[in-house]
RNA sequence: UGGGACGUCGCCAAGUGGUAAGGCACGGGGUUUUGAUCCCCGCAUUCGCAGGUUCGAAUCCUGCCGUCCCAGCCA
């Protein structure tokens, strides 16, 4: 962004200099502003939300709506924005052109939500399109299964695509241009194993030296080449290569291979091929193919980049993409890498790709994690060129922000301890009201009943608790959420001494809505009527792993560091009756305890099952726990 | 003396020669019928280290240190 004010001469005295900085940091400031009101304005409307708030959505039309501009509106600058719009300022590109290349063999994960965000991130801000690209080249492990489940995915964090594409759609002119290149004496066919193109590429210190094969005539290549096609050759026969330089200190340039035999049935051409182009030919020639404007990809292929522009240089190309890389984004007590999540999945230390502990974004959004809250992550989290790994708490943090805005509010106890109320009369339901949430009126009321038995937290009693506990205690009193206040009277224990029941006696002034309900008490507990309560199944998950980096300790396997109370099953929960009406996927926040979700797997009518997604934040949980260090 | 990148607050991250944005976390205060939310306030004399250039350096130069990636017929 261009200062309004600019000084070429800088030899003038420190005072002058410093008004002259503060009057253009101001200038850049409300530049600054003026960019990001133009991007709220323009910020589309095309947008689709997640499917959880469905059933709010006629509550607060305007969500969506207002979801987007607060996400795009909080951006951080980053280089790729930079380079992007310099690109279109200068008339380079008219319109920009991403693309999301996943390989059809296996589920996304947060990371690749990351490119995702960016990829069509940058397209949508800029006016641009993204493409949805399968970059199928190896037919070995990929599937269709995998692509429908990647376009699930793709849509369901709330993007759209262009062009749905495969790189095998260009297996023609792939070949072609192959053809072309062999033609122009750039590539030739190699005759010699992979044992041997190994030894002879020298190693990162050493150059390579050149194969015997690299002077083979070109039309003694093209029609090797031509037989490779036919499939007259078993796998490994032959292999196409780039004539590059077997000396280059970038080993992707010595002579890469940008064929193989492979005489395997691909899932979209079937056995059309028996010769597969590699990820570096295809990747490129696809970009090109296209129109993409610029190649977002992860700073591994950096590397890469020089054989990318060789090969757009060495053909007759359509167009010459921009490859950009940038870091990828890793999360602490979790893994990433696709080989990592298939063992896990295989030796069934989770249920399946979808765990609700799994960093796939089936497991996310089967956890409770919302489309906004994931977009927002990444967005807050920017993008740069250097390698992170982001506490999972950031992530929780976003999903608490998304949810505190959109969940309904409702009761549940977890782990339920009886209170009998024995001045509340017997046989008797009240209904009382309470807000869905407590600070949005649009979002209406609830009716919640109550009658003389109720479930409360064990956690919410102590017989004998320390300083600060503003709970129930005997002859303690404590509101009882959106009802009253009420007395603990008597303590009920079995013969083991565990306490199993309480007497409370509530106090009638101080209902909701009436005056005496002004009085205040340290205390407000959760609670949910015996009588009309619904027994649900919670699953609490915690972190897969023990440890920040389960990768970090080399010497020994990531397995030995999974969290063997990363889920914790609790059958005998209790919900308001209405919660236990809820559909797949959606959420809400049990007050005081945390947000859950119906599970989209398990839950049905008559068999509630909820996953806390996050907690609330637990201040008194710090306190508990600085309180018991102190005490050691 | 293989090549390529990266090092700014506990975690992210802006900044591109004019005197260190922002978010999260954290600490303090206020509101609160969720110990939640919300609201205020505080939080880098210093940018991996050492020199140099300059009136002025996180930004330019030199050297060093640390971390990551590359030797698939994977992507």
């Amino acid at each position: 962004m261009p200062y309004a004010i600019r000084f070429s001469n800088p030899g003038f005295y420190r005072g002058f200099f410093l008004l002259t900085c503060l009057m253009q940091n101001a200038a850049s400031k409300i530049a600054r502003r003026l960019l990001l009101h133009a991007n709220s304005v323009n910020c589309v409307a095309s947008f689709h939300n997640a499917l959880e708030f469905t059933a709010f959505a006629s509550t607060s039309p305007n969500q969506t709506k207002t979801n987007m501009s607060t996400e795009e509106s909080n951006r951080p600058n980053h280089f790729i924005r930079h380079i992007v719009a310099a690109d279109l300022e200068s008339g380079k590109h008219r319109t920009v052109l991403t693309r999301f290349p996943p390989e059809p063999n296996g589920h996304l994960h947060i990371g690749h939500a990351k490119s995702i965000c960016l990829n069509f991130g940058m397209a949508r801000e800029f006016g641009g399109a993204t493409n949805l690209r399968f970059d199928d080249t190896n037919p070995l492990n990929e599937s269709e299964d995998f692509a429908l489940s990647i376009m699930e995915d793709v849509r369901w964090l709330g993007f759209q695509w262009q062009e749905l594409r495969h790189a095998s759609d260009y297996f023609d002119q792939l070949h072609a241009y192959a053809v072309h290149l062999v033609e122009l004496g750039l590539a030739y066919v190699e005759e010699l194993s992979a044992e041997e193109i190994r030894n002879y590429r020298g190693t990162l210190t050493e150059p390579g030296r050149n194969s015997p094969s690299r002077d083979r005539p070109a039309a003694e290549s093209l029609e090797l080449f031509a037989r490779m096609k036919a499939g007259e050759f078993a796998d490994g026969k032959y292999v196409l290569r780039a004539r590059i330089d077997m000396a280059s200190g970038n080993i992707n340039m010595r002579d890469p291979v940008i064929y193989r035999i492979r005489n395997a049935a691909h899932h979209r051409t079937g056995d059309t091929w028996h010769i597969y182009p590699m990820y570096d030919w295809a990747h490129g020639i696809s970009d090109a193919i296209e129109g993409i404007t610029h190649s977002l990809c992860t700073l591994e292929f950096e590397d890469h980049r020089p054989l990318y522009d060789w090969i757009l240089e060495n053909i007759p190309s359509p167009s010459h993409p921009q490859q950009i890389e940038f870091a990828r984004g890793n999360i602490d007590y979790t893994v990433m890498s696709k080989r990592r999540l298939r063992q896990l999945v295989e030796e069934g230390h989770v249920s399946g790709w979808d765990d609700p502990r799994m960093p796939t974004l089936a497991g996310l959004r089967r956890r409770g994690f919302t489309a906004a809250s994931i977009r927002a992550f990444w967005t807050e989290m920017g993008v740069s060129k250097s390698e992170s790994i982001i506490p999972m708490s950031v992530l929780e943090n976003e999903l608490r922000n998304d949810l505190n805005v959109h969940a309904p509010r409702t009761m549940a106890v977890l782990e339920p301890l009886k209170v009998t109320l024995s001045n509340f009369p017997a046989d008797e339901t009240e209904w009382l009201e309470a807000a869905v949430h407590p600070q949005d009126a649009s979002m209406g009321v609830r009716q919640v009943p109550l009658s003389r038995e109720i479930w409360i937290e064990q956690s919410d009693f102590m017989l004998d608790p320390p300083a600060k506990f503003f709970r129930l205690k005997p002859g303690g009193e404590v509101r009882l959420r959106n009802a009253f206040i009420i007395k603990c009277v008597d303590v009920i224990k079995n013969t083991e001494g565990d306490v199993v029941e309480l007497v409370c006696e509530f106090d009638p002034e101080s209902r909701s809505g009436l005056p005496g309900a002004a009085r205040k008490v340290k205390g407000t507990i959760h609670w949910v009527s015996a009588k009309h309560g619904i027994r649900a199944e919670v699953r609490l998950c915690d972190r897969l792993f023990t440890v920040p980096n389960p990768l970090g300790d080399k010497a020994r396997d990531f397995l030995e560091f999974l969290n063997p109370h990363s889920l914790d099953i609790i059958t005998d929960a209790v919900v308001e009756p209405a919660v236990a009406e809820g559909l797949p996927g959606q959420c809400y926040q049990f007050e005081r305890t945390g947000y859950f979700v119906h599970d989209r797997v398990d839950s049905r009518p008559g068999h509630p099952v909820l996953n806390r997604a996050v907690t609330l934040r637990d201040s008194w949980a710090k306190v508990e726990q600085d309180g018991s260090r102190g005490l050691v």
